[in-house]
DNA sequence: ATTATCTATAGATCTATAGATAATGC
DNA sequence: ATTATCTATAGATCTATAGATAATGC
């Protein structure tokens, strides 16, 4: 006989309409319902009482579990940039000054990202792109941000460092020149590096977002996001050729066990 | 004598404050103030009331000259997004399969579009990523992006499109040795790679606001955004060589007094 | 007793309309 | 007469608090 998952009998007055979710904490239901609406319809745009009803719970109810909806896009932001930033703080702490490595490395952190960014629910990761995370409320997470768009930056300014007068090829071995004035990104200081970088990456964020508006039958958008061509992309930008990429990303599943 | 530039005498009762800026329409003191505040604020954030205090009207005003928040958003969605529309087409005209010309055009476009967005008042280039702009009320709005978005695709394309075995390497007549598998861009279908471009485009509304929320004294971020790298970066990421690149640099000063 | 909800509501907005008013134009 | 503002305000929110209630835990 199948032993009915046991219901944990639950403490406190029952919801006015039945719970649908009740293995999800009251807490979690309230952070997951909010971040639909904060990224369908954006923050000052979504009500109280919008998240209470998305979740089946009243306006008040709340207030139990946070302060105001401040606490909730708070929360929601430092958990969406958490993760990667420690995977990048891991990633980079395993690489020296090697350019092959380097590259290697980067190529294993977009591809991280691309797949976390392109997996969240609801398309988190445009939370930051709201204007009201520019208030010094959310300092802490911009914070997170920052770091994490440093460790772009300064991988991708090792990668690059390879460069030069036949650098960057140098580390496929290839027949790629290396860049110098024409390069583009050659001439980039490190965060403005970081921030290209990491703009890439996040190209996964606006795809998803266009084939949400356009609808997920929409043929004009690509249902599943190429991770590794994206990553690639990332290396491309930085000078090396077709086949310091193709190391680069042989190399890259070495890496991602570590994660 | 000096003549006093000629006040044109005004019609209408006088606002309870002086107007700060008698010369510009009142419909564009409007436009302005609400650009900064959605920017700033984020559009849900922002109160008819507030808008009206930063152009120094009363609140009811506002609607003497829009009929509400909405058609002040959509009329400033319209504007930012048109005349990089009509310029991309009137380059896009131009071009035939040509990927050498397609280089130059393409580059000449992304330079355009980065000197217009670092030099846009209230960094406008960010409206286009608040969630409202997904409601179906700014459809129009989202046409015309998309069409800017298709015509980088199709520059990116018929760049891309010299590739194959030896292929963009051949543009530049240097040593690259042209995309296959490993290349990154080289298998993204022509939306996803024109989403692409133009997110590396965009990288510039990104730095304007961390610089904007750091401060404008602040060391991490560079005042000025390097137009060239990132139009070259564009290039780049099609796997040209640098002397592709610099030859379609050379080639873009040529186009864009046709803007 | 503790917990997680509920109901009810005060007070502060916010949007949009109605109608008055103070200019210029003719 | 026309225009561009103003004042005043109705009605609809919205946020956050106070206090009641219906469960479980001990």
């Amino acid at each position: 006989m199948t032993t009915r998952t046991p219901r944990p009998a639950k403490v406190g007055r029952p919801r006015a309409v039945s719970d649908a979710e009740p293995d999800t904490s009251p807490r979690d239901q309230i952070l997951r319902a909010a971040a639909g609406l904060f990224v369908e319809q954006g923050f000052g745009t979504t009500s109280t009482r919008a998240i209470a009803e998305a979740v089946g719970i009243r306006q008040a109810s709340l207030y139990y579990h946070f302060a105001g909806k401040d606490e909730i896009l708070s929360e929601l932001l430092e958990t969406s940039v958490r993760p990667s930033v420690e995977i990048a703080q891991a990633l980079l702490e395993r690489v020296g000054d090697d350019p092959v490595a380097a590259a290697a490395t980067l190529y294993a952190l977009a591809l991280v990202d691309v797949r976390t960014l392109a997996g969240t629910p609801h398309n988190i990761g445009t939370l930051y792109l709201l204007p009201e995370t520019q208030d010094p409320r959310y300092d802490g997470f911009r914070g997170e941000r920052d770091r994490l768009q440093g460790i772009y930056g300064r991988l991708g300014a090792i990668v690059r460092g390879a460069g030069g007068a036949g650098g960057a090829g140098s580390v496929g071995g290839a027949g790629s020149v290396g860049g110098s004035a024409a390069g583009g990104v050659a001439s980039l200081e490190e965060p403005l590096l970081g921030a290209v970088l990491i703009q890439l990456v996040e190209v996964v964020i606006q795809l998803r977002r266009a084939s949400a508006v356009a609808g997920p039958g929409s043929a004009s958008v690509p249902a599943e996001v190429d991770g590794p061509a994206i990553a690639a992309s990332c290396l491309r930008l930085l000078g090396l050729d077709d086949e310091a990429i193709a190391r680069a990303a042989g190399a890259a599943a070495g890496l991602l066990p570590v994660v």
